[in-house]
DNA sequence: TAAAAATACTCGTAAGGTATTTTAT
DNA sequence: ATAAAATACCTTACGAGTATTTTTA
């Protein structure tokens, strides 16, 4: 058997080419190093070097070599790590999410099914929460629509719809409905972790532009003490009521302006789960 | 960084349940395993075990990294196992076929483009081929199509045509081509080694009976002697002209019974063959 | 009492260090 | 003169063995 440690020594010398400048970078000597390479040779019963008397390269056996020594080292990282995050699943339940107003309302849900455990969250791109999800940084993601994949389990979660919030002497505040045309070209207050709702208001409304703030309080208060239209959702203004005083809340009619989020877990742990997703329809009230 | 040792170890665990037995199974001593586990659970910084005290049963960390290690241990052996057949194939040049009179005229030609170097042989299915040349278990294969994709490189080789081999008094010996229709249903003595014409034989004449032969003369020796119908080619009779006396050969009008073969390497072995492959057009004259 | 895991202790191997030589630039 | 690889020799850390204890079935 080869033991990582000289696959490790292989590969910094394909990376620096000489035996004394790979043993410098693996705080190794220069001796250490070539024993290394000749126990390599042996146990592999071929040459990997082209041997003159004072230098050594790498033939083709040793750079082929080189190459699956990368891949199996790689391949311990990623087992350390999945471990290591997988383990740390049994403690906390790590949340991921491409919005954050279905993050908000989990937590809270989550403690009260499960008293012992607790949720940490965090917001990423949706191919970040499937990778997540598939190598245990996340044991549960938000999704703008359920995930095609064999290994992923999707339910339903609540459906936000995104409205304009916009003072009172806005000339569209007594409009029963708005669109991304109607407004696109004014300039927006908004916050910077709104996910993949940036995107939808970047796409929809191209001329407009967004003064990202990252305190969430900061929005609140500029839009309060100014003219500048904001966002806000169904969702959004249970948590920040804030965004009724001296404003309106206007329905965005576009059909992109409403996301029905499910939530996914790996299909081996949805009996872990199983608790919280018989219990989601409680959100269709939103 | 885990050794792989360590990762041997954790996976006999896994396959047999306790440490005694699994101790036993790698010629090692209980106490030696028992540290080793602790070892790997410091390394991780994770609990791989549910201990009892006078038992120990993996848990789903446990469970995880057992099958992390298994991958892992699968590709230091592949590894090993790919290095040690590329070295070969700088001694010799490993070829596989899907059929014996292609890779029957491939050595010899080898050995005049390439005189230092020799070739090895061996008739392999189709999946087999292409695995054996990702591998490095073969050099070149020959196959019945371009391979698609795009790691390896396919050239045309040579056609190869299927003839009947008939005695002179068998009733289609008059006939100036057969089709497999005609004679379905009869009984052939054939030569068991002919890979992917075998399929095609037993495709087109379903009703017929074959008797294979593991020695090629011997199914020259038998065709000669009896009334039993044979098969030949453009090909095959350049090595066994034998098949001509008192017999003859006629071409199967269908066309499955047309094979142009492919000679293949990997891309980026391409260049080692150049000459090769730029000399193929001689098997044209078949 | 049989069987499994853990611990204390011991030993031998081999990983890794230092000093030095050889060779090429 | 410098820089790289190899070899001889030495040290030591740790992998693995033995003996023993503890616990449970």
């Amino acid at each position: 058997m080869i033991e990582l440690y000289l696959l490790e020594n292989l590969y910094a010398v394909y990376e620096h080419k000489t035996l004394t400048l790979a043993a410098e970078k693996l705080h190794l000597t220069q001796p250490s190093l070539s024993r290394s390479m000749q126990k390599l040779e042996g146990i592999l019963g071929v040459s990997l070097f082209d041997r003159q008397k004072n230098r050594i390269i790498l033939n083709e056996n040793g750079v082929l070599a080189a190459k699956y020594a990368k891949k199996i080292l790689d391949s311990e990282k990623e087992m350390i790590e999945s471990i290591r995050a997988f383990d740390l699943q049994n403690q906390t339940i790590p949340i991921g999410s491409c919005a954050p107003g279905p993050l908000y309302l989990l937590p809270s849900h989550i403690s009260k099914l499960y008293p012992d455990t607790k949720a940490t969250s965090c917001m990423d791109t949706v191919e970040n929460l499937i990778k997540g999800l598939k190598n245990y940084t996340f044991s549960l993601i938000i999704m703008p629509k359920p995930v095609e994949d064999e290994k992923i389990f999707s339910a339903k979660f609540v459906t936000e719809k995104l409205n304009i919030n916009l003072s009172l002497n806005h000339p569209l505040a007594n409009q029963e409905a708005i669109s991304f045309k109607e407004v696109d070209g004014q300039n927006f207050i908004m916050y910077d972790k709104v996910g993949i709702w940036e995107d939808i208001v970047r796409k929809n409304m191209p001329n407009s532009r967004f003064f990202t703030q990252n305190d969430l309080d900061a929005v609140g208060e500029i839009a309060r003490s100014s003219n500048f239209p904001a966002f806000s959702s169904n969702i959004s203004l249970n948590f920040e009521p804030s965004r009724l005083e001296n404003r309106i809340n206007i329905l965005f009619s576009d059909s992109d302006a409403t996301i029905t989020f499910y939530l996914c877990c790996l299909l081996k742990s949805r009996k872990k789960f199983e608790k919280l997703f018989d219990s989601l329809d409680i959100f269709s009230k939103y």
